[in-house]
DNA sequence: ATAGTTTTGTGAATAATTTCACTATAAAAT
DNA sequence: ATTTTATAGTGAAATTATTCACAAAACTAT
């Protein structure tokens, strides 16, 4: 039923309507959405259907109400703690990347296995030994983890995050990991995302898909 | 025909492919290669197919042939030479980043509008003024570009990368870029990938959908 | 040689996703 | 009040993607 893809457009919807939100507008109709997305209206008001959700026959949608419903499917009412295991480049990015907070993600803490990475200063995103990783994620009921560590160790990693009680996991090691308990992997390869656009540009085929959102995707 | 999908699924064989290859394996079966990446062997040699690679009956595919005409399906026999405009969090990781070197990706520069940034010693991918990206690009052929500045700035750097005649653009700006000119853009969201997660954990789906492969993000 | 086995290549079948097209309804206009 | 108009909601249709299943080929063993 409510596959990735719908997900990952749901979350859109999400993000558009707070733009409008934010400009002013009240009430907001499926093409507006679809436009400011990159759907079809249809799509739209399917998505919604499918959780349903609806508005006003010829009145549209009152943007808070829809927020509100969408931040409830998506959980968004409360915030999300989450854990990142790797202090390198990419690691590093996202401690200091703002766009999560704004999102109402909280990284609470960082894992690595190397003490000169360590950290532990007020008001900053700790960096702690990884053997910690266990405890402070139950003592703090982290159920999310982003894998930031070269492939080679990013299936330890996941394991250890298994057995930590983490079942929904970003990784960004360009590895297919296994996972032998129920839990969610969502691979993000940033190499792969600039080989895709390689091979179209190299074939010439921008005309043919001019605009893909990925994940559409993935 | 060859959606992004498919793309992603031929650039994951050939990561597969040059794992076995380095392990010292010399051919392999649709099956073998499914399994890596987490596919049915029909969709492999389906995808092949598509493309008009075959193999042996009962033999399966010589690794090394397989591998030179994904390498030439995918643009990579030549190097591809890719410039950053944003030098903040993501850019600077980007430009840390080891894995687009082994891939065959050079990142050439990175333009920004904040001189603080700028940077040019031997060695290093020298970081320059933003008014210099179109020069630069022409000069040096430049048809990949990744954005990686404030939503706020998207727009007008994807509007001056085009006018730059780059066609192929990696966006991480958590916006909807409008394009006049044909254009292939890929939007990677880093917060949309962590949020995705989230709903499946919170609404306890983990199950239903194990895992994920992006473009099946996106 | 011949028979038996394995694996590819692919048309057909199935499944998943998106779009179409039309009904019902609420708002606006008269 | 009545008519007009615009838009949501939604089954049906179309499209797209994946899997099935089997014939053809090639290797192995006898």
């Amino acid at each position: 039923m409510a596959n990735k893809k719908c997900i990952i457009r749901l979350l859109r919807y999400k993000n558009a309507l707070h733009r409008l939100h934010s400009l002013g507008f009240v009430k907001v109709f499926s093409d507006n959405l679809a436009d400011a997305v990159g759907v079809t209206a249809s799509q739209v008001r399917k998505d919604f259907s499918l959780f349903g959700i609806c508005g006003n026959k010829r009145g549209g949608y009152q943007i808070e109400a829809l927020l509100e419903k969408l931040n409830h499917i998506l959980g968004k009412n409360e915030q999300q703690k989450v854990v990142i295991v790797g202090g390198g480049n990419i690691g590093a990015a996202l401690m200091k990347y703002k766009g999560f907070e704004k999102e109402g993600v909280k990284i609470a803490a960082c894992f690595d296995i190397d003490p000169a990475k360590y950290h532990h200063k007020e008001g900053d995103i700790p960096v702690l030994p990884l053997e910690e990783l266990k405890n402070f994620s139950r003592a703090n009921h982290i159920r999310i983890g982003i894998i930031a560590v070269p492939d080679i160790a990013a299936q330890q990693v996941l394991d250890l995050m298994l057995s930590a009680g983490i079942k929904g996991i970003v990784n960004f090691a360009p590895i297919r990991l296994r996972a032998s308990s129920d839990c969610f992997i969502n691979n993000v390869n940033l190499v792969l995302e600039l080989e895709t656009v390689i091979y179209f540009i190299v074939n010439g085929l921008e005309k043919s898909i001019a605009e893909i959102h990925e994940e559409q995707k993935s």
